[in-house]
DNA sequence: TGCTACACTGACCAACGAGTCATTGGGCTG
DNA sequence: CAGCCCAATGACTCGTTGGTCAGTGTAGCA
């Protein structure tokens, strides 16, 4: 019988989904894909292997769900910081800002997901697709913004989407390098930088 | 005995070497290094499996092999590329001229360079270590140009080596997306369009 | 308190693939 | 031409791991 709109059945579905996945997110960032093995999330998830195959049906589906619900919660975040920003510089500033500091925050789930640019090499199917619409949305965003600002003068007349991959790119290398511990250095200094270049790059003067 | 310097075993050795590489890179480009399976090369190569084992210790080491071989050969041609340009400017466009223009002759090899950057998460050890020795020798190649501006006033006096990382990842991931297929066209455009980005941004004025 | 439903368990299985090694055969030497 | 050497072979071994399913225990109900 469903009370206050969640049976008992969902409520217990969404706690050990959720377990699950963090557990998840854990251990693919540590191992990759390849190398983290089912018995060693079910570990993690303190649930036994056979649990989360009433969960998810595959190995696959349980790495495509975690890397899914991390790309939901950054899309998220980066349309709310965005849409706070008044200006254009100021929304392009958003845009790196928001994404550098959230990997740190949210270090497991940012392996993963740069992990999968070199997986997709591999994949060229199903995934790949879709993993290539919630990179390209990300990339909207930012196209949105650089249209307003060519409207407006304030950036030179451009190639909208050539240029928004650029800044995307820009912004993943820097948290590669993080990741990789190859560059250290305070966050917030290399946020500034990084605009401070692409706002000069595409700005108009 | 030793005629023209070399043995019959050099020349063999070699021979196979080449061979195995050459198979490897195709093999390991298409399917990735775990999907990659050591019979799928030696059959690529043309060879059994067991030959392999009297030139390569591991599979691993042949993956190995086939990356270094592919950075070496594209660090050369991009000292030779910068070497022959004479301006600052000229030197970075080279830089990103020789990079772009060589993945079209070499998107196999590509492949698995790029795709070594996610799984270098994965491994925090050796391989690992000897992966980004190699990559920065790269950058070291721009920061050097970047000094030489800074000195001559074409270049705004930013910080070197962060901007290095920069203007080799726009370019990482201009080519990333070209493998991945979700860019298209004319690559001499896409250079100019980096590089004129990349020049507004670090450049004086 | 007895019964049922079902979430959960983990021993098990089958497939797979890296690495081995006994055997082969072609080329070179004497 | 005999005989040896050694590069090449590929059937085999054996550890690993994704996925299964018969069995277990407990929460909730009558």
């Amino acid at each position: 019988m469903p009370v206050l709109g969640k049976t008992k059945q969902e409520v217990l579905t969404e706690f050990r989904t959720a377990e699950i996945l963090e557990a998840a997110r854990r251990v693919f960032a540590e191992r990759g894909f390849h190398e983290a093995t089912v018995d060693g999330i079910a570990e993690a998830a303190g649930v036994a292997k056979g649990t989360l195959y009433l969960y998810y049906h595959s190995k696959r589906a349980i790495y495509w769900a975690a890397l899914k619900h991390g790309i939901g919660a950054l899309h998220e975040e980066l349309e709310r910081e965005m849409g706070g920003a008044r200006t254009v510089a100021g929304k392009i500033h958003s845009f790196i800002a928001t994404k550098m500091r959230f990997i740190e925050q949210h270090r497991d789930f940012f392996k993963i997901y740069y992990s999968e640019f070199g997986n997709a090499f591999a994949h060229p199917t199903q995934v790949h697709e879709e993993f290539r619409e919630l990179y390209q949305r990300q990339a909207r965003l930012l196209e949105c913004v650089l249209r307003e600002g060519i409207r407006q003068r304030t950036i030179r007349n451009i190639r909208r989407s050539a240029t928004a991959a650029v800044i995307s790119d820009i912004t993943r290398g820097a948290i590669t390098q993080r990741l990789l511990g190859w560059s250290k250095g305070d966050v917030e200094n290399e946020i500034e930088f990084i605009f401070d270049l692409v706002w000069k790059g595409i700005g108009n003067r």
